[in-house]
DNA sequence: GAGATCTAGTTCGGTACCAAACTATCATGT
DNA sequence: ACATGATAGTTTGGTACCGAACTAGATCTC
């Protein structure tokens, strides 16, 4: 089974699926191809880094700006709903972002009265991050909001296909956390 | 067809295969539930960004840092080797970012002498941006050193795997486009 | 052909983002 | 108990990132 799929010859040959590769796409293979690069893999990573910017893009657009909340906040805020007080460092990891930006992050969450910053008991480094009831009240009347979004960009996908595309993307991430690669990401 | 697969009931069920949803992701399922949230367009959505945040961060400490790449001034200068001297608008459109922050990463990129601005031949107002001769033999040098990790990182992946995921984020990318979702991305 | 309007790009203000350096606290070993 | 080392979080310096406001060049209109 090859992994290139030829042409529907019964389709105009200028018109697109929505599926087939971009004239973008195709044009930057042609560019890498005498390189012998692995064009499978830059189709799959390159198109990751497409859908992830313009869903971003358009979720702060829609509907984060709306509350005066950056995609990252949202982000951190979410989590604590999800988990509850956090340290600091687990949060940071859950969210995706190093430590030196979760603590901007925050900084800013807190000065919106979204978060609050508590000192651990027994640990005097440590410092838990909590949710307020605002922050709370918040994520419940948004999160509702950007899922709709969420489904509205995967609408075009079968439910099968989404669990796919996410089954795709775990076995991705497993590789990404073997040490042979990135070390802890 | 049920889009939630059951456990295999002949492993242990404390085991979790690389595909399997995370005790995170299994957690924040129960959290939501209530609200009659699209669950598999969350799956798909979040781990997208999981897996664009994780590449980034390790591409950028396994390769780009060591020749003072950003990832986005490597994204630029990939798109203007590709794609030839470029328009600022169409340079930012195509490297996914705004025209402001273009702005920013041209004038890194040509500090370290590896793109120049150049005027329009007729219209005063337009910049084209093209890579110089450095430029160009550095984006040579990384670009196979970046696609190997591209290649490590599916690697878990068939080769048919990677196209399938490239077709469903595409089909995303479409739905996007669509005015209906974001307008212009 | 002189305004009004549109368009390309830059600047500005504010947040995000990282690694490295730093501070403060905890843990260990002798 | 005190030096040594490890760990949690913040600060710093530099780049990225966006929209809004701005500048300057192009185009349209009458």
């Amino acid at each position: 089974m090859p992994t290139t799929r030829k042409t529907d010859r019964h389709r105009d040959r200028s018109t697109r699926r929505s599926t087939d590769k971009t004239p973008a796409e195709l044009k930057a293979e042609r560019q890498v191809q005498s390189l012998g690069v692995d064009i499978d893999a830059m189709a799959a990573v390159s198109n990751i880094f497409r859908v992830a910017n313009a869903v971003r893009n358009v979720t702060e657009r829609q509907l984060l700006d709306d509350h005066h909340l950056t995609f990252s906040g949202f982000t951190v805020l979410w989590v604590l709903w999800i988990w509850g007080p956090k340290e600091s460092l687990a949060l940071a990891r859950e969210s995706g972002v190093s430590k030196s930006t979760l603590t901007g992050i925050v900084k800013t969450l807190a000065q919106q009265s979204l978060v609050t910053r508590e000192a651990h008991s027994t640990d005097g480094r440590r410092v838990i991050v909590k949710a307020t009831r605002k922050g709370v009240a918040t994520i419940r009347r948004i999160f509702p909001a950007f899922n709709a979004i969420e489904a509205q960009i995967t609408s075009s996908l079968s439910g099968g296909e989404k669990d796919e595309l996410a089954r795709l993307l775990r076995c991705m991430l497993a590789a990404l956390e073997d040490d042979s690669i990135g070390g802890h990401i």
